[in-house]
This record gives C-alpha cells, structure tokens and sequence, in this order.
DNA sequence: CCATTGACGAAGA
DNA sequence: TTCTTCGCCAATG
C-alpha cells in the first residue's frame, strides 16, 4: 500500500460532521509523512473520499486557494452536514475534531 | 540533479 | 492575536 492510499484509507474513515486535520493524518500513519504530503495526496484524491472533512490544524479551510475549486465550497459542504465555524470562518475544532476511538 | 510549488504546521516576533 | 520564517516531502519542469 501507498503513503497516498494510506491517507485515503482513513480520510475515508473520517465519520460525518467530524474533521480532522493534515498533520493529524500525517502522525496516524505508519510510516509519517509530512503535513505537506498529505495536502498533497488530498489534492489529488480520489473522488469517494469525504475531503471536505480535511481542514488545517487550526481549523482553517485550505481550499479556497485553489483556481479549480469555487470558493466557498469546502464550508458549504461541513455546514450540510452540521459542523459550525466561529467568527473568524474556521472550523470550531473543539467540538467537530474527530477522535478516533469513539470512531462516530 | 536543481529549482519551484503546493489543499501544512510549529515557533518566534 | 496576527504575520513571518523555516522545515517538511512529493511532484513537476
């Protein structure tokens, strides 16, 4: 199996409503890659994985940088599925971050 | 092989 | 709290 498959694998994992971030991933790996793999393996993902549940560290959206990709997307599509942002527009982490050993 | 560019993150000012 | 700087590592030309 790949670094990139492996990201896939528990990106896929991630439970609806919950997030987690790239550096997050990065450490539940085996073999580590750095933050920066990740967004780079989530930047060419495969169409099944939840992406939109990928945010940075602090809860911000990293996705509204990129030209293919309408702003605003990535928030629309968490607050469908109930995860709140605070007034600053980032993910409030605290109450959305995604533990692995409740898995829900 | 070298330089540059990311869907990053921690540390310091 | 916001802004810079720097390390990280895979991909691309």
């Amino acid at each position: 199996m790949s670094s990139f498959d492996e990201v896939y694998r528990i990106a896929r994992a991630i439970p609806r409503g919950r997030v987690t971030s790239y550096g997050r991933i990065a450490r539940m790996m085996e073999r580590p890659l750095s933050p920066k793999g990740v967004g780079w393996a989530m930047s060419q993902c495969p169409d099944d994985v939840p992406w939109q549940r990928v945010v940075g560290a602090q809860g911000d959206v990293r996705t509204d940088s990129r030209a293919d990709m309408p702003e605003g997307v990535q928030r629309a599509m968490l607050e469908a599925e109930g995860v709140r942002f605070d007034t600053k527009g980032r993910v409030q982490m605290q109450a959305h971050l995604w533990d692995p050993a409740q898995s829900d």
